[in-house]
DNA sequence: ACAATTTTCAAACAACTGTTTAAAAATTAC
DNA sequence: GTAATTTTTAAACAGTTGTTTGAAAATTGT
């Protein structure tokens, strides 16, 4: 065989979950894309969850340990990062994944939107629980940054910041199409990310409210 | 009837969407909760299809009026609005929405952000058909108060704008809990959407990148 | 080469989906 | 009060879903 059937599968469930999300994409669709038998995903990875989880884990596997060594980095640093900083630390780790899978970057993305909104809050536990430590020192890096945020309030912003990636990344190929038709802008993953970094420093920089 | 069973459904539906998203929740899940036979959705909207559509309208058709009002006055008012101006607008039409049904405001932004991310563009293309102008006057407003903004910028930092929000909204009640728990900070949906607005109006009005 | 193991395959499973049907019931109009 | 209309109901429809089965095929170890 020219490439395992577990990897197909992976590799087909990856595209079809971000155009589709995960409810929305069968195991017969997948597995006709993938040209591997119906059976062959509850033999490799016993249910569709656990087909789900394995196609996030490997990407969260290799962007999690670099955005770590980032992360690490900034909290190392004599001077302190500011959060421009922090935050265009996310751009290698994340164009890195296009290395590894054609539009890995994208599809990351995606996969993460999909997995936040269609399961309510599953991803979220599955992500502090097996990358905890990582979160807590990108949390560190922040309030390295800027230290008069409260730990309250970073947590809203950092999560505010979640669902502009997210949520941008979703809806990325349709937006892209309507920029290109109405400004005639061609943009691609890295133009976009490159485009949300001020703006959510910008955002979680922003003067701190008294209510 | 107390209640129209059209009505029931409607409430029903608009709670499960919210929760579940429209594809994981079915007919019979929305007609068993109201009260009502299965048969009635189809013979009341002609398909689910168009239930969800009707879900939606009826929030849009009592937001958007409020919302272009204010729109109208930051335009025609002689000093030009900051964003924070403009973003703030949005807080009194969207409380309304708990007026006229009990955490509508959460209820309306959940669906929003269902509706963005299940079917793919759909929404968008519903909205600027039936309330175009409205986002035009929205779009006037944010050049009013950043006239340095390019077309096609102002329309990215927009739809992170957006994003942040219906993300927001989207894991709202589990990110509520957490904070809850954690921080001991009782956050409701007035407050949070107070704590986003300074994030997103400085995000929009962050400074122009030259790539 | 043969035996043991792993993998593939077509078929069937039971459960669920949105939708349609035609008769019963309730409501409205006169 | 009775006829016409609207609404509700239970049942069935055809299609899809994830999963399981047991035999066939391919691979591996010796």
């Amino acid at each position: 065989m020219r490439q395992g059937t577990k990897h197909k599968i992976m590799d087909s469930a990856e595209r079809l979950f971000a155009e589709r999300g995960f409810s929305d994409t069968s195991l017969r669709l997948i597995t006709s894309h993938a040209e591997v038998n119906l059976a062959s995903v509850n033999y490799h990875f016993g249910s569709k969850k656990e087909l789900i989880q394995a196609v996030l884990m490997r990407y969260l596997e290799a962007f999690m340990p670099q955005l770590d060594r980032a992360m690490q980095a900034h909290l190392d640093s004599e001077q302190a990062p500011s959060l421009d900083d922090i935050f265009n630390a996310f751009v290698e780790p994340l164009l890195s994944m296009n290395e590894q899978r054609k539009h890995g970057t994208s599809l990351f993305l995606l996969l993460l939107g999909r997995g936040y909104t269609d399961s309510q809050g599953h991803l979220r536990k599955f992500i502090t629980h097996h990358f905890g430590e990582v979160l807590d020192r990108f949390q560190a890096a922040v309030r390295r940054a800027y230290p008069q945020l409260t730990e309250a309030e970073m947590f809203w912003r950092l999560h505010f910041t979640l669902g502009t990636v997210v949520f941008t990344m979703a809806s990325s190929a349709a937006l892209r199409d309507i920029a290109n038709a109405d400004f005639n802008e061609q943009v691609n993953v890295e133009t976009l990310i490159r485009k949300v970094i001020p703006y959510l420093a910008a955002g979680v920089g922003a003067p701190i409210q008294q209510q």
